[in-house]
DNA sequence: CTGTATCCCTTAAGATACTG
DNA sequence: CAGTATCTTAAGGGATACAG
């Protein structure tokens, strides 16, 4: 048996996996990572538990599909959890599991860093669309 | 005039942006940062100027028409520099912008995480699968 | 309330060929 | 080498209707 601990496992597979790699799996996790819906429910469950009707007031104008669709793609990857209250009419709850919660942080950024540096952007944009 | 820091601002407009309002502008500009090929480019720039030869050689698997376009992108919203040497042939470089820079921690992360816990990842997976 | 299935349209993106 | 243009296919995503 391997004697390795959880955090050597974790500096070993990241000299192992590189996304710049094409054929490397990590290729196919970072396009699941960035996607905008990802983006926006990985924040969105910040405090806890939160049922679907919830999850899409928060998230405005997110569609029902997409919204089920994105939590069953995090909840494959093994990101969020899903409770099924057996009640009439019946109650589903999502919630980060403690790998989902290693992810919030870098979801929360990079939400919060385009909040933050709209303005900039807009500038950057003026600027550019000026030239000739 | 206003007489506010560029700080204060900066937290002024996180204040007034939110990405989870479907007609803020945020959205559209968490859209374009939450792009597999963004979060590639720019972990790419790391280590100063990289020719367009550079980057394609860099980034396995990406064509020519969406390292370009991606770079343009990011070149309209102030992520990167774009130099032309007027030699022959021609040369241009891609460069970090003083901005680019700030996005780049947020970028680096995303893909490390990818690479961190793929095998989390994985495992998750198969645990989802296995369920009848 | 939550989720599935279908239809349909828009956009993304790879391949290829051609210009400065 | 760098970039543009065009074509074609694949994927994203909304709307609607229906089921547990």
């Amino acid at each position: 048996m391997a004697t390795t601990t959880a955090q050597q496992r974790r500096e070993q597979a990241k000299r192992e996996y590189d996304a710049f790699l094409d054929a490397c799996p990590t290729r196919e996790l970072l396009s699941r990572l960035t996607d905008k819906w990802v983006a926006l429910v990985v924040p969105a469950l910040a405090g806890g538990p939160q049922r679907h009707s919830e999850l899409a007031a928060r998230i405005a104008g997110v569609s029902q599909k997409m919204l089920t669709q994105t939590l069953r793609t995090l909840e494959r990857d093994g990101l969020v959890t899903r409770t099924v209250t057996a009640s009439v009419p019946v109650r589903v709850d999502y919630e980060l599991t403690p790998l989902g919660h290693e992810l919030f942080p870098v979801m929360i950024a990079i939400k919060a860093w385009a909040e933050t540096h709209m303005d900039q952007v807009f500038e950057a944009r003026a600027h550019f669309d000026a030239k000739p």
